[in-house]
DNA sequence: GTGGTCTAGACCACC
DNA sequence: GTGGTCTAGACCACA
């Protein structure tokens, strides 16, 4: 995996698991990869798992089962809605508004955007 | 001024003088608030309103003219528009497009919303 | 049987069995439950419940008869007071003292709750 | 300082920290002592004092000023009182109940220590 | 095997 | 100067 180079990358590890637990890419048994194994898949230092595992864990998305692993919680999906949503709506839209407002662009290229976009990424 | 927690203060300044420029608040003489005056307004370090007119001096937004202060160029507008629609469409909205799929947001949503945005800040 | 995240559950389950114990609950024939019963009636993995009767036995507060299972030692209760009382006044009764002062809660409070606790645990 | 073994040092750090605003140790200007000067003075690695700084943010009773370092929130000591006391009731007093109980010791023991305790420590 | 913690040391952006 | 992040490596308790 890639990081952007301007967010940090243990938010982006979150941002992963997140998208995968909403994705049902892991529903299987509803235990998520431990952090050794997300280490080496992401190619990071473990410590960097455990700082995201723990923004998880705040949020209430993931729970530690002690000696056994991290689990999904039975809401996770609402949690990560939850304050995804916050974030979005506080800090991302408005920047996006002030954005096509001083560029002039209209939701109508927005909407063909979106259409193109998600042909791409989620098909 | 309120800045949002996620941005360097001093990129949300330099959005913020951008902003007055294409929107024409400033636009008598060319001339923008000197650094002191910048940073009593906003109330932060006068450094951080320097390394923002320095960033807006490295696009070719404003240009200092040595004792006097910081002008606008004259192709000031230009110039935003340019750095600003390269940074939006690489790397806003597609997490803007991720955000909308993930949180089930509609494109007729934002459209509301817009419209209030507008409403509330641009009359 | 739920556990406090803040202790480890072979300790929990230890102080369950000591207050089984004191509160003669199994004082049948002197036995206590086999490893793997427990262990079923805890839901926990049969090793935990393992260690917790190697805590109790190293306390010498039971005692291993081969292919048998486990026994109270004759003083049991005795030595559970002992290493009880030594634990409680050195480390958690400081920890108390300083919890209800800056929390500001009276010792009367204390009371009135201790006695409803016991009316709901020990009736 | 010297920490207790059976607790993590960070959390120790955040009860330090979290007495001292409760206590008006530092109340001069609001602003605690910057990572690397705390961590010089605990004799811990300025990482261990991230940590607790970083858990005491979560519960909203500091806050950072980017580039300048960290401030006690307005509400610092209601904060501290709210998730003190919810870990207090909910974990340290039942465990606390159950040892008086077991171990016989009357609640106006308990009273008398605690007098002793006041006069030795907090005069 | 699991996660939790701590140290050491580095680099960075920011004010 | 401030905090934020990341790596490397270690040790530990726990299941």
């Amino acid at each position: 995996m890639e990081f952007r180079e301007n967010e940090a990358i243990y938010l982006q590890i979150a941002a992963y698991v997140a998208e995968h637990i909403v994705l049902r890419k892991w529903a299987v048994d509803q235990k998520i990869p431990s952090v050794r194994e997300l280490a080496v898949e992401l190619q990071v230092n473990p410590n960097t798992v455990v700082r995201a595992y723990e923004f998880l864990q705040n949020k209430g998305v993931i729970m530690n089962k002690r000696g056994i692993g991290f689990f999904m919680a039975v809401d996770a999906e609402l949690k990560i809605k939850e304050y995804s949503k916050e974030r979005f709506l506080g800090n991302e839209l408005p920047e996006f508004f002030k954005n096509i407002y001083l560029l002039e662009i209209s939701i109508k290229e927005i909407e063909e955007r979106f259409e193109k976009f998600k042909a791409e990424h989620y098909r």
